[in-house]
DNA sequence: GCCGGGAGTAGAACGGGTTCCGTTTCGGCC
DNA sequence: GGCCGAAACGGAACCCGTTCTACTCCCGGC
C-alpha cells in the first residue's frame, strides 16, 4: 500500500525477477485461489525476498492486478491472431467475448483470485485497473471494426461494464457462466443493433 | 468466514444489539472508508465484544455487505416516497438514479468502504450482495413503470451492471460522479428508447 | 427457587499481509 | 581493481481480521 519509486526501465534481470513473480503468483492462483496465493509462498517460489516482492508490486493487489494485465495482454494477442467472425459488428463482438469468456472459463480459480484485487483502493492497482479497462475496451473495439456505429466509444465502454459486472457474479458463484454469456449477448444485441452493416458487406451467409 | 447458525427471530435485545454493531460500522466508515472500520473499534463502539460481532457477521466483509443492505433499504423507501419524475421510462429511470447518486455522492467515503465488501467470496456477504442487487433491480423496474418494455428484465439487469461497475470506478477513483451520470445516462437512453411511452400519457411537457 | 445451556464478555492467540532492519551482493564509475 | 549507493536478502516485527478460551450472565422449564 505504499509508494514505491521504481526506476523507468528496469535491467534485464529485473525484469526476469519481476516476472518470475508474476509467474508465481499465478502459478498459486491457478489452483488455490486468491487465498492460496500467499506473498511468503510467491517469493518463495520466485526465489526472492520478501523485500523485493514488495520493491516491485506494492501490496498483493497490485500484483495480482498486474498479474491479471499480463494475462490479458497475452489473450489480447491471441484474439488479435485470428479475426473476429460475424458479418455485423454484435456477432463480431459476440464472438471476441465467447472467446475470451472460454478462456476464462478454463482457470476460473485464478481469474477468481485475480478479479478480487480488482476492487482494491491501492493506487498502484488502480493504474493496472484501467489498463486492464482499456485493453478490454480495445478488444471490444477491435472487434466493432468499420464503421464505427455512433457513440461507439459509449456503446463499448457499457460492454465493458457489462463484461466485468457479470464476470465478478460469477467469480463470486452467484451465477454461472452460461447467465454471464446471456447477459453479455443481449447486452450486445440491445447495443448494437443488426442493423449496422459494414459498408460493402451485405448481410449474406458466410462461405 | 465461519458458518454461523442463527435462531429465525431474534429477541428485541438481540436486535438491538445487531443495529448497534451495524451503526458503529457505518459511522467508522463514514469518514475513514474500508480500512477504518476495525473490528476492535466497531466492537467496542457498539459496546459489544469481539465474539459477539463475530456471532452475526462470519466478517467484516459480510458486516459490511449487511450495512449496505441497510443503506439500501432505506434509500429505497426514500425513493418510494417520492414518485419518480417524467412522462417516459428513461426519463423516470434516470431520475430515480440521480436522486441514488446524490445520495452516495455524500457519503464517499461509506460507499466506497461497503462497495469493498461486494468483491467478497464469503459466503454470507454473498448473500447481502444478492439482496442488493434485488434491491437496485426493484428501484429501476419500479421507475419504469406501465408498460413494461419487451425484455424488461435483461434491460434492467443491465443497466444493474453498469450501475455497479461504473461506480466501482468512482469508489477507486479513476472517475468522477459526473462520469457515472453520463455513462448511466447513456445506458438508460441506449437500452429504454424513449418511444416506450406509457400508455395513455402522451409526451407532454410536465406542469 | 433453581438449574442447564445458550448468549455475551474480555482478552489472548493465531495467521497472513506488510514493514523494518542489518547484512550482503550487484552494477556503474573512477 | 576499488568504491559507493542501490538492490536484494533473510527473517523478525507489527497490524488487524479471525478464532479460541475461560468465565459470567440471563432466561425458560421444572
Amino acid at each position: 500500500m505504499q509508494q514505491r519509486v521504481l526506476p523507468r526501465s528496469l535491467t534485464r534481470a529485473q525484469e526476469a525477477r519481476r516476472q518470475r513473480v508474476i509467474d508465481a503468483a499465478m502459478e498459486l492462483g491457478l489452483e488455490g485461489g486468491y487465498e492460496a496465493v500467499q506473498m511468503r509462498d510467491v517469493a518463495a517460489q520466485a526465489h526472492v525476498a520478501m523485500g523485493t516482492v514488495y520493491r516491485y508490486f506494492s501490496s498483493k493487489d497490485h500484483l495480482l492486478a498486474a498479474a491479471l494485465v499480463y494475462w490479458v495482454e497475452q489473450l489480447d494477442a491471441r484474439l488479435a491472431q485470428v479475426p473476429a467472425r460475424g458479418s455485423v459488428a454484435s456477432e463480431r463482438v459476440l464472438d471476441v467475448l465467447e472467446r475470451a469468456l472460454r478462456a476464462m472459463g478454463r482457470q476460473p480459480q485464478l481469474v477468481a483470485a485475480v478479479f478480487a484485487s480488482l476492487a482494491s483502493p491501492d493506487v498502484a492497482a488502480i493504474e493496472c485497473q484501467q489498463q486492464m479497462g482499456a485493453l478490454m475496451d480495445g478488444i471490444i473495439i477491435r472487434a466493432i471494426g468499420e464503421p464505427q456505429p455512433p457513440d461507439h466509444a459509449e456503446r463499448t465502454r457499457i460492454i465493458g461494464h457489462v463484461w466485468y459486472s457479470s464476470l465478478v457474479g460469477w467469480v463470486n458463484g452467484w451465477s454461472d457462466m452460461d447467465r454471464v454469456r446471456d447477459e453479455l449477448a443481449i447486452a450486445v444485441r440491445l447495443l448494437l443493433p443488426t442493423g449496422l452493416l459494414p459498408i460493402g458487406q451485405p448481410p449474406a451467409p458466410g462461405p
